[in-house]
DNA sequence: TTAGGGTTAG
């Protein structure tokens, strides 16, 4: 203690204060400034309570406690500074008290300064009318065109998702410098409305690594992700300075794609250029590969992490769940719980998920009811569909009913539509049915409960149900949505739709086809046709299963990729059981794992299985 | 003393 007395200058006490100092410490600089008089000099006590005040957040009531119990009027300075202090810190609305302050001395007038940072913190505190009234009388007193109020305007309106505040804020600058048009690129990215902030981000002169990074951040998270990782490597060619952000956004482009290869390739720069793996991005590194189907990668890089919070658990824990290793990811979980990190409703999510692949349905109940019994998490939607999937894939129908009957609140689309699949699974026609007019009655153009529907007349060859599906659907105008899937060869990414064919090395597809069915069949495959169900006639139907999407990436992916390299493809829809078939028997013939990533989880085939199990 | 982007899990 008296050392630290010793090491306060006397000139320059202030010096002292960082925002390591602790409280103790503070007190002593406190009591060693009172006793030099120090506080009475107006300059000096101002500057210790701003230091204070933007040093030491957790510590702004003692700042304000100074303020108030000042000897003189506090300075504009002051109270400034702690405006700006509270703008970014958990107590935005207390700015306020400082600005009332400040209107209601005669002596002070608020400023740019003042202005800059009660924009700031009406963002902060998501407070809409505040922050127009802010406007407002940054106007009335002039003070509205300074730059710095002007860049906290858009990042403020776009904030409160007013998009037509924040252009008319950016039409008023008469000449839009670097920030301002990095703040506006970022306000339209992060609105969705990627192509305008794209036209802004081309027409800059002069781009920063932020610019940069709001735009690919847009891209990455309207989905845009092909865009994106193109954008990224004209960033690397003009050589911008790539940090951290960056490499969020393009491992989630990575992620959303299933590119591993480019994932991999982003984990490498990463590594070769020394960005630091911080929780965010570990956990976006561990989704990446998980979503990738690479979970060997995923976990290495969640055991290698220091500290990892709730995301970075969860997206563990999901990512076992989606490919398949139920018992680790119900062993991951426990061990999250031992390591006292709480769960929350996401992580339950994936728990149940990870239940319903292992199969294991009343562990999967039980931890439904600790949600609320121990954790005190209100189950969402989300966990009553889990339920009902858990139930009806195990073959409880009657489990999965009661439990929509018992429901709390009102069942919705996806509770029915994990017990029309159940229906499916277990070729229960008359449950499909009231499931469906159920879901039909909440959506009545929900094009998936009409497709599990007629899968289920077809298999039991009810054509005439089919049918009389197909009608409907027409006379609704309710469309299936196409699937598309995805294949990376050679860094690049190759998009196939159904009987796509407009791939340049086409003509090879076509033989590869053939050959494909060719050597499947011989080995024992038969080509489900009931799979096939909308607006082809009978004749055409084989033919047309082999032109699903996915046949067509993994026939591209034979002919692509070398020797033994094994074919990983994402599909926007679910597998059907045709393809889910036929890719078990590719995988034997032409001895190729196969990775398939669905709507909702992997497929690893392998020597004529699945690990699935069939069970999805 | 000041401004702008960004984030991860279902």
């Amino acid at each position: 203690m008296t050392s630290l007395r010793n090491l306060i200058p006397r000139y320059c006490p202030l010096s002292l204060l960082d925002s390591t100092t602790t409280l103790p410490q503070v007190h002593q600089i406190h009591a060693h400034l009172l006793v030099n008089g120090h506080l009475n000099d107006p300059p000096l006590f101002a500057k210790f309570v701003a230091t204070l005040a933007l040093s030491l957040p957790d510590l702004l009531p003692y700042s304000h406690h100074l303020l108030v119990h000042s000897p003189h009027p506090p300075s504009l300075f002051a109270l400034n500074s702690l405006i700006r202090a509270h703008s970014k810190g958990p107590t935005p609305h207390l700015a306020f008290l400082f600005y009332h302050q400040i209107l209601h001395s005669p002596a002070l007038s608020p400023d740019h300064y003042t202005f800059t940072f009660l924009v700031r913190a009406s963002a902060q505190a998501a407070a809409a009318a505040a922050g127009a009234a802010v406007h407002a009388s940054a106007l009335k007193r002039g003070l509205a065109a300074d730059p710095y109020v002007q860049s906290g305007l858009i990042h403020m309106y776009a904030e409160f998702a007013l998009p037509d505040a924040t252009r008319r804020v950016y039409a008023e600058l008469r000449r839009p410098d670097v920030v301002a048009q990095t703040a506006m690129v970022g306000a339209l990215a992060g609105s969705g409305e990627v192509d305008l902030a794209r036209e802004m981000f081309d027409g800059m002169l002069q781009r920063d690594p932020i610019a940069w990074n709001a735009m690919i951040a847009g891209y990455s998270q309207v989905g845009r992700s092909k865009e994106a990782l193109e954008l990224f490597s004209l960033m690397q060619a003009e050589g911008v300075r790539v940090g951290e952000a960056t490499m969020v956004s393009v491992l989630t482009a990575c992620a959303h794609l299933g590119a591993l290869a480019q994932g991999k390739w982003a984990h490498g720069y990463i590594q070769k250029n020394k960005i630091g793996i911080t929780v965010t991005l570990g956990t976006a590194l561990i989704d990446m590969y998980s979503k990738c189907g690479d979970m060997r990668k995923a976990m290495e890089v969640f055991w290698s992490m220091g500290e990892k919070n709730v995301y970075t658990w969860s997206s563990a824990v999901s990512g076992l769940a989606m490919n398949g290793a139920g018992k680790e990811c119900l062993e991951l979980f426990e061990l999250m719980k031992q390591e006292h990190v709480r769960p929350n409703g996401v992580t339950f999510i994936s728990v149940i998920r990870g239940c319903s692949v292992a199969g294991l349905v009343d562990k999967g109940r039980e931890h439904f009811d600790s949600m609320r019994d121990e954790y005190s998490i209100e189950p969402w939607y989300e966990h009553y569909g889990c339920i009902v999937d858990l139930y009806g894939r195990a073959g409880r129908l009657d489990d999965a009913v009661n439990f929509i009957n018992a429901m709390p609140i009102e069942p919705h689309v996806g509770a029915w539509g994990a017990l029309l699949n159940a229906c499916r699974i277990y070729k229960n026609i008359e449950l499909g049915e009231f499931a469906t007019r159920k879901i039909l009655e909440l959506e009545s153009k929900n094009d998936g409960a009409y497709v599990l529907l007629s899968n289920i007349y077809a298999d039991s060859r009810n054509w005439k149900g089919v049918s009389s599906i197909r009608e409907s659907m027409k006379a609704k105008g309710v469309s299936k949505e196409p699937g598309c899937s995805v294949i990376e060869v050679g860094g690049k990414v190759h998009e196939f739709f159904v009987g796509d064919r407009s791939h340049p090395r086409y003509k090879e597809i076509e033989v590869m086809l053939g050959e494909m069915s060719r050597r499947s069949r011989l080995a024992g495959y038969v080509a489900r046709t009931n799979e096939v169900l909308f607006d082809i006639e009978e004749e055409e139907k084989e033919d047309a299963l082999c032109w699903h999407s996915e046949k067509l990436a993994i026939a591209f992916g034979l002919i692509a990729l070398g020797e033994g390299v094994t074919i990983r493809i994402v599909k926007n829809l679910r597998v059907c059981l045709d393809c889910h078939d036929a890719t078990k028997f590719i995988s034997k013939v032409f001895q190729r794992e196969i990775v398939v990533r669905d709507r909702n989880r992997f497929h690893h085939f392998k020597d004529g299985v699945c690990s699935c199990m069939d069970y999805w």
